[in-house]
DNA sequence: CCCATATAGCGATAACGACG
DNA sequence: CGTCGTTATCGCTATATGGG
């Protein structure tokens, strides 16, 4: 993708493509952005082609913060300093674009661990900001559009059917049940980030079964190996989107794939700018 | 205790390479 | 080319955890 205002100094200020993006530091940026997602502003005339209201999309309540899943008041958070005086340009992507932060948590085992192969999103982030930053298109790639359907709730033992018809087998010799064939999810396209190993295109899905919103993908382990992540590290989670900007009726750039950055917390003050440049050039490389 | 959510564990299956 | 074993990928389900 061509980089959007390649060779601009300083971006056209009567195209405003996101009403998330203000003039304002970019420290605050997030906190706005979040602001400006969660009461849907109405749109300019040069609204991109595919954007959408955000009232289309109905909003979901929001959860309660809890101890497993600490929600650290946005206000004040900053945002990554290298990503943006540095990877969005090396992405490609605009200097001033919307940084949004999506949530935060500890790396589990499961992230790491080379027979599971995905990454786990905190629901809380993905309802309460990351679903406000895609578009229809994005929401319902990545399995988000539609509240997932209740899961059922687990019947007590004594209702279980077949567990009578069994009658009293040994434990052992119980005929085993075989497991559901899983439904397979596809995803939304998307590009994990990390300001050490680069990038690499993945894909973000929500799972029916747990709603869980998982990144996966091939390469997956090989990229998340490279992050020098390690098990219970803090990390942050921020998402960042170029959306399609037109001027006067031709397009100036296109919609870039969601970008996701984990980031470390306690690494966020340092500027990581040792990245080989290839691994944001060379989309084999990663 | 009940419920919701996060995490861990397991199993199915596809992809791939070695071998005859 | 067909078979077999290994590995990677993916998703279901059980368990752990914490709040009300």
């Amino acid at each position: 993708m061509p980089p959007c205002f390649a060779g601009s100094k300083r971006p056209l200020e009567m195209v405003v493509y996101d009403p998330a993006a203000t003039p304002s530091p970019s420290a605050n940026a997030a906190a706005l952005a979040l602001h400006a997602a969660a009461a849907p502003p109405p749109f300019g005339d040069f609204a991109p082609i595919s954007a959408v209201p955000l009232s289309a999309v109905p909003p979901r309540l929001p959860p309660v913060p809890t101890a497993r899943s600490p929600l650290v008041a946005d206000a004040g958070r900053e945002e990554p300093p290298c990503l943006r005086r540095h990877f969005l340009a090396e992405l490609g992507l605009r200097a001033d674009l919307p940084v949004h932060f999506v949530a935060e948590k500890f790396v589990t085992n499961t992230d790491l661990d080379g027979h599971q192969n995905r990454f786990r999103i905190p629901s809380d982030g993905v309802e309460r900001r990351l679903r406000a930053i895609l578009i229809p298109r994005e929401l319902h790639n990545a399995n988000l559009l539609h509240d997932p359907p209740p899961i059922p709730r687990k019947r007590p033992r004594h209702e279980q059917p077949d567990v009578a018809a069994e009658g009293e087998q040994p434990p052992g010799k119980r005929m085993k049940q075989p497991k559901r064939k899983g439904k397979v999810h596809g995803g939304l396209r998307m590009k994990l980030v990390d300001l050490a190993a680069g990038t690499r295109e993945l894909q973000m899905s929500q799972w029916e079964s747990s709603r869980g919103t998982i990144v996966k993908g091939e390469g997956y382990l090989d990229f998340i190996r490279r992050c020098s992540f390690k098990e219970r590290d803090a990390v942050e989670i921020w998402a960042f989107v170029q959306r399609r900007v037109r001027l006067l009726g031709s397009a100036l750039c296109d919609d870039s794939l969601l970008h996701v950055l984990v980031v470390k917390r306690n690494k966020q003050a340092r500027c990581n700018c040792l990245v080989p440049h290839e691994h944001f050039q060379n989309p084999q490389l990663n």
